[in-house]
DNA sequence: TCTGGGGTCCTAGGACCC
DNA sequence: TCTGGGGTCCTAGGACCC
């Protein structure tokens, strides 16, 4: 616990849909909602426009649907977020070089660790103040400047202090809450405003008639204990007293890397279930060695048609990121679960993640082995596909996806059927576009990139021509 | 048209070892 | 002779967060 208020949690507004709506112009002040889109989907974000309806993040895409019909629904576009979470990210980091991602949308920064931090140790009480709000607003008048999106700040003494005052300085807000006020701010609160504390927790509290956070440091840590167990009940009491020194710590590395599907159909048949193991392993290994790492334990992952859900996971003697071993593992772990009644979900990960891949003679003592058993059909990695499952499949156009037409431009997937695709012309940078409709196998449509949310976005070319030339070239109508 | 995907941390029991 | 006490690793499950 500090004496000047010098940690700051910043929170993105509405990030995935803003994103949206700042790179679509015809978009801005209506209802977006970035989720899921198939049957089985989920809201990942709405808009401040969705929220009015009652839709919420987690919430079921049929649900937010009959809410709201009028909104647009969009796929998510997660390079567009990267790129603007890299940006704000940045920003942050000009304030120090403490900054803690706690997501794309999210962090914290310790100002003491930054250029501002002797400044800020000598100021005399209420200059210090003074100065925090000012760099605050500060920063987040350069996030809008950056990229057109807003942020909410809280400034506080400690993380749980900061991650409250920005939740209450939601949307587009700052809050500074003055050491010393901890417990009055906390006390009035319901328990769920604690991080940490989610509707588990809160029954298991009510039921012991602990409903307000000033209740919770009236029980004591001992009754906690009692309810919660050892580290939750000890973490649970000292944030109700206001009670945090979790420093902020620079990027960790990554403890596990994991991939999973929901089908939109339960899967019944146990060939069917092996074959896509197989393929999320293999994006399992993709994403792990894009990382530059190694994993010890293949973890499989598998939720049934109730909703229940079962791990089975394998420790290997060393770490490896060779396809092989871990296809092969993923697929003994699902040979061994009772599948009856179908499966909506298969994950594959792997965890124990190790900084460096070693000589891996796992990996070799297995490719050997299965080389020895390949006349018995084991072979399963090296097996090639069936010839059918290479044909070109079908051009899939999502809701919300870039797109660049050779005639008209840069423009935006709104929806597709019926062998149609209706796709909206404008950029970040113009005014709302028109819409044209084209056969879905056009073959002066195609995917694209991302555009820069402001031209000429330091990183936006990223190595290829994804940005810059659309500037010129945009619709602009109005 | 009920319930995503990618993570983190904690607990608890059994194996195993000294 | 009725059966200690840790510590660590592995596995499974669950709560929680964005």
């Amino acid at each position: 616990m500090r004496s000047l208020p010098s940690i700051i949690h910043l929170d993105m507004d509405a990030f995935f849909a803003a994103v949206e709506q700042a790179a679509k112009p015809s978009l801005r002040g209506k209802p977006v909602i970035v989720g899921g889109l198939g049957g089985r989907g989920v809201v990942s974000t709405a808009s401040y426009e969705a929220r009015k309806f009652g839709v919420h993040s987690a919430m079921p895409m049929a649900q937010a649907r009959r809410l709201c019909p009028n909104a647009a629904f969009l796929a998510g576009r997660f390079e567009a977020y990267r790129r603007a979470s890299g940006l704000v990210m940045g920003l942050l980091r000009e304030l120090s070089p403490l900054v803690q991602p706690l997501s794309l949308d999210e962090a914290f920064v310790d100002l003491e660790a930054g250029p501002y931090g002797p400044v800020l140790a000598e100021a005399e009480h209420g200059t210090g103040e003074r100065l925090l709000l000012a760099l605050a607003e500060d920063l987040r008048a350069d996030i809008v400047e950056r990229t057109g999106l807003t942020a909410s700040v809280g400034v506080a003494g400690s993380k749980l202090m900061a991650k409250i005052a920005s939740e209450q300085a939601k949307p587009d807000g700052l809050v500074l809450i003055e050491p010393g006020q901890e417990r009055a701010v906390l006390g009035p609160m319901p328990v769920r405003a604690l991080p940490g504390i989610g509707p588990a927790t809160e029954q298991v509290l009510r039921r012991a008639g602990l409903n307000t956070v000033a209740e919770l440091a009236e029980a004591g840590e001992a009754e906690l204990v009692q309810l919660l167990g050892k580290a939750h009940g000890v973490g649970v009491h000292a944030m109700s007293i206001g009670l945090d020194d979790r420093p902020v710590v620079a990027d960790q590395d990554a403890k596990s890397v994991s991939v999973e599907d929901t089908f939109e159909v339960d899967l019944a048949d146990r060939d069917r279930v092996l074959r896509e193991v197989e393929a999320l392993a293999l994006r399992c290994v993709r994403r792990l060695r894009g990382a530059g790492r190694s994993g010890r334990t293949v973890v499989l992952k598998v939720r049934r048609f109730d909703f229940s859900t079962l791990t089975r996971s394998e420790t290997l003697r060393g770490p490896t990121d060779d396809e092989a071993v871990v296809v092969e593992t993923a697929r003994r772990l699902a040979s061994q679960v009772d599948i009856t009644g179908g499966v909506r979900l298969l994950g594959v990960g792997v965890a124990q993640l190790a900084d460096y891949t070693q000589e891996d003679l796992f990996a070799q003592a297995v490719r050997e082995e299965a080389a020895a058993e390949a006349g018995a059909g084991a072979g399963v990695a090296e097996e090639p596909e069936p010839a059918e499952e290479q044909v070109a499949p079908m051009r899939r156009w999502l809701p919300g996806q870039d797109v660049r037409h050779a005639e008209h431009g840069p423009g935006w997937v709104q929806g597709s059927g019926v062998g149609r695709v209706t796709v909206r012309f404008e950029t970040p940078w113009s005014g709302p576009g028109r819409v044209r409709t084209f056969r879905i196998d056009d073959p002066a449509l195609e995917p694209a990139r991302p555009l820069p949310l402001r031209p000429g976005w330091p990183g936006a070319e990223d190595g290829d021509e994804a940005g810059a030339e659309g500037v010129g070239d945009a619709p602009g109508e109005g």
